[in-house]
RNA sequence: GCCCCCAUCGUCUAGUGGCCUAGGACAUCACCCUUUCAAGGUGGAGAUCGCGGGUUCGAAUCCCGCUGGGGGCACCA
């Protein structure tokens, strides 16, 4: 089995995009075959410089290799369409068709066919089916006119009666049937020589003997014209599989480049793991048993098949995503954790870039407190950020926030006080440490833990939800700890 | 407008004629754990399988129609 994916490098690599390779890749190891990267950039107005390292990056970055591909090489290159195309590699093709009588010159200019278009839907004619006049000239007469310098396009000559048919293994059941009327004369070669995406691909495929082709379900409704191609060519026929579509996840159309933030460097960005992209886009669409969901790159290979991947369109899930990457993340060990989040806490300047071994050293001690309340790693330096940051009650957080619920602030300072007072006498400041003399303090004021904890916790890190209070004050240190406890006493007594 | 595709809890999905009083996950609610927030545990609510006809002893599962949603109709891919 040969499948590929063929990009074309308009933009970022979208979020679709890799579950599309992803899933070309998928059966390719899965079934055991070849799995090929081609660039499709036909396209000169839309070609955007870099794209297409954000494709290599973004499939490189989720864990996707290619057997060949622009920059491995590989027995059928080159494997960019542009410099396909100045190999003259479409040319023979063409000519075969225009001799063959299966595709014609057409002199009709872009300008003139729009004045058609106006003037059919200005006489009610919805449906627009463009047939130039030259389909039934002779091939010399074509040429003659080619001859004398006027621009042409290569059209397809499509029959104008009969159907055409053709299976899709993901609509397994009946074969899509359209009828050739409905069909029009679609452009091969642009007027500018260069081919367009429906020859292009297909003499690609053709050539690089991709024997299935797997690709999102807006490729249906123009595959009657590949298909016609292929039988004009007289070349076998790949198979079909037209994935379903990723819709917005408020179900209003397609995710999209434009009106969604899909581009696939933006979860790395904020913080997603490669394995949970991998797993989460795996499901777009296919399932293993319904009940599965946690899988690893191994595991998706060995599972994978075609026949569990779904006809119906899936729904993009961000808070599913998030879910999935919390789940991630909880797998990782602390190290592997502290590694991943060290980036991120340098682009928040919390630390220096390089780290030094110290800075290492204290995001590794801190790491454990936040492990399992992190959902995407973008969030670290937030949650993290009082231990590098100095808190203070009236500029980072509001003195208000130091009383508990049905305490007023006289009681507040006094708890405060006589916190200070037995942290102040605290020799060992181990979080088992720290807890023995809290409760203590806890009995010796008569007052529940919530409050009092509470208390300290918004003195110490200037916020109401942080991680356990005996591991932060051990993380935020002695000397600093007191200190904050100070300040907010005294920010309390001013407000008296 | 025309053509094509799709249709099970709010969302994703299991289900391929009887194992379905329809299973799982996310989200949601409650309780437990608990110093806050998470994580974890337990439980709840949530789908007359879009609607209407068939076929069959029996249909979420097969067929037809309707409706709804999505996609396509470029010298873009």
């Amino acid at each position: 089995m040969r499948v590929r994916f063929a990009p074309s490098p308009t933009g970022n690599l979208h979020i679709g995009g890799v579950r599309t390779a992803l899933f070309n890749w998928l059966c390719a190891r899965h079934y055991g075959g070849q799995f090929v990267l081609r660039i499709e950039d036909t396209d000169e107005k839309r070609f955007v410089p870099g794209a297409a390292d954000d494709i290599s990056v973004s499939l490189r970055w989720v864990g996707i290799d290619w057997d060949e591909g622009p920059d491995v090489g590989g027995p059928y290159g080159p494997y960019v369409q542009s410099e396909r195309f100045e190999l003259g590699i479409y040319q023979p093709f063409v000519e075969q068709l225009l001799t063959a009588g299966l595709a014609y010159m057409s002199f009709t200019t872009e300008e003139e066919l729009a004045q058609m278009r106006a003037a059919a839907e200005a006489a009610g004619i919805k449906a627009f089916r463009f047939r130039g006049p030259e389909r039934d000239w002779p091939l010399e007469q074509q040429r003659e006119l080619a001859a004398t310098g006027k621009p042409y396009t290569v059209r397809l000559k499509t029959p104008l009666e009969g159907e055409t048919r053709f299976r899709d293994l993901i609509r397994g059941g009946d074969e899509i049937v359209v009828q050739n009327d409905q069909l029009q004369d679609i452009v091969l070669i642009k007027s500018t020589g260069m081919p367009v995406y429906h020859f292009a691909h297909l003499v690609d495929d053709y050539l690089m003997k991709i024997t299935l082709v797997m690709r999102g379900e807006e490729w249906v409704p123009s595959t009657p014209y590949h298909v016609l191609l292929y039988d004009f060519f007289g070349w076998p026929r790949p198979l079909f599989a037209h994935l379903p579509a990723i819709l917005r996840s408020d179900g209003k159309g397609k995710l999209s480049k434009r009106k969604d933030d899909v581009a696939t460097q933006r979860f790395r960005e904020r913080g997603y793991l490669p394995e949970t992209m991998l797993n989460y886009l795996a499901l777009q669409g296919w399932s293993y048993d319904g009940v599965t969901e946690i899988m690893t790159r191994e595991e998706l290979i060995a599972r994978f098949t075609l026949e569990r991947i779904q006809p119906s369109p899936a729904r993009w899930n961000p808070e599913k995503l998030r879910d999935m990457n919390g789940i991630y993340i909880r797998k990782l060990t602390t190290d592997q954790l502290a590694e991943r989040v060290l980036p991120f806490m340098q682009q928040a300047g919390l630390i220096g870039d390089p780290a030094t071994a110290t800075e290492q050293e204290y995001l590794l001690r801190l790491i454990p407190l936040i492990h399992e309340r992190l959902e995407e790693l973008q969030e670290a330096p937030e949650l993290l950020e009082f231990f590098y940051r100095d808190v203070k009650p009236g500029e980072t957080y509001n003195p208000t926030d130091l009383i508990p619920k049905k305490h007023d602030t006289a009681q507040t300072v006094a708890m405060l006080r006589a916190a200070w007072e037995a942290l102040n006498n605290q020799a060992d400041w181990t979080p088992p440490a720290l807890e023995t003399t809290l409760r203590g303090l806890c009995e010796q004021l008569s007052v529940k833990p919530g409050p009092l904890f509470g208390a300290i916790r918004v003195a110490v890190t200037g916020r109401s939800v942080a991680p356990p209070l005996f591991d932060t004050l051990a993380g935020v240190g002695r000397e600093r700890a007191l200190a904050r406890l100070a300040a907010a006493i005294a920010a309390l007594e001013q407000m008296e």
